[in-house]
DNA sequence: GGGGTCAGTGTGACTTTATCACTGAACGGA
DNA sequence: TCCGTTCAGTGATAAAGTCACACTGACCCC
């Protein structure tokens, strides 16, 4: 119940109210839980499963820009509940997900409150900041072809997705990832089926 | 006297302990504030001037990542501040600069007891997000001549920087910068000299 | 002033990536 | 089985990145 780090520090009183307020929600695989424009509801803290955040540029194309997981916090909604305005990208479900939802008002009182529930904060954004900033990085200067084997490696095999996914995850074409796919099949690193990729080693 | 939004909010006893603590300092142009891998000494507030944040990738191209100008926060500090990580990128003062630096004491202290002084923090982190998250879209998506344009109409003519510089300002390579600014030259909507750039209209 | 030095710029040749247009293959209903 | 839809492959072309090297203006120093 209410399995999150960033919970467990608080004071017996804190705890108590938490667990009155926030509610568990749980999110199948695909849920969108809000997207561009919207505005939020309350924080979300994970307790499981995996969500990943793409925005849509006004090209029409789409980049993932990083995904959380367990014991995350939602820093977008973070930003969204203190100035109020809309979010700029999407989020949606990888892995079933489980996400405690923090109201509002218990938010600005666990903020006031506790300074673990601050620091839990702010590293959290320290952390979403530094992806972001990797990500510009690699999106700048790296090469698609050594990222599209590193995102494959990292991955464990057969990785169910389609080429239109894949190239949304490194922010470029599909026809890209397809050619540079094929050609890593030809070098035999990779095979191919339709929704599938089997790497080899 | 510590012209600074967040500063103003502040009671009157925390006011000032703030004048006794926190410094006022002043940057020459050119300045290199941190370097990737330097640990934080506390939180600069900007009262004045403008600052770049850029990173070096492991490719060894550079790209400026976002400005800070009058009245920022500089948010890496928070995160080095809060972790104890070094920073990633450096920053580098473009105008003269000063900024009233909060020593580390002083910043739990506003945390705990001040939720304008809160509210501030969250709000510069939600914008450098916002900034990083659009930099990602632009520089994975959008053309080079556009972006090229949109930056030399943004600031006002004659403009004084080298071709290396303004490759730093977009994230790509010098000569793209030159033949994109050669191309311009042709068609009239620019002068070029070394080191300056004229706009036309 | 002439010569040397060096940062800054120009450009050709080539590779990589993006875009456009279209084809065909695989899959899932009806 | 047929049909519509999603997914994948590919040629042609344009944009951007990389490598190599030549040129030029600014400055210093004798």
């Amino acid at each position: 119940m209410l399995q999150h780090s960033i919970l467990e520090t608080l004071p017996r009183e804190l705890q108590k109210e938490a667990l009155e307020s926030i509610q568990v929600m749980r999110f199948p695989p695909g849920k969108i839980l809000f997207r561009a424009g919207e505005h939020c509801q309350g924080l979300p803290l994970m307790l499981s499963g995996a969500i990943k955040v793409q925005m849509t540029g006004v090209s029409g194309n789409s980049i993932v820009l990083y995904r959380m997981g367990a014991d995350d916090i939602c820093t977008l909604s973070i930003g969204c509940l203190m100035t109020g305005y809309g979010y700029r990208a999407e989020a949606i479900v990888d892995e079933e997900a489980e996400a405690a939802m923090v109201p509002r008002g218990l938010f600005d009182r666990l903020m006031d409150q506790s300074a673990a529930f601050r620091l839990g904060i702010m590293e959290s954004y320290g952390r979403r900041l530094d992806d972001l900033m990797l990500l510009v990085e690699e999106v700048a200067f790296r090469r698609m072809d050594e990222r599209l084997e590193e995102w494959l490696q990292a991955r464990k095999s057969p990785i169910h997705i389609t080429h239109q996914e894949l190239a949304v995850e490194l922010g470029t074409a599909r026809e890209v990832v397809s050619r540079l796919l094929k050609e890593l099949e030809r070098k035999g690193r990779v095979s191919l089926a339709r929704g599938r990729i089997d790497v080899s080693g």
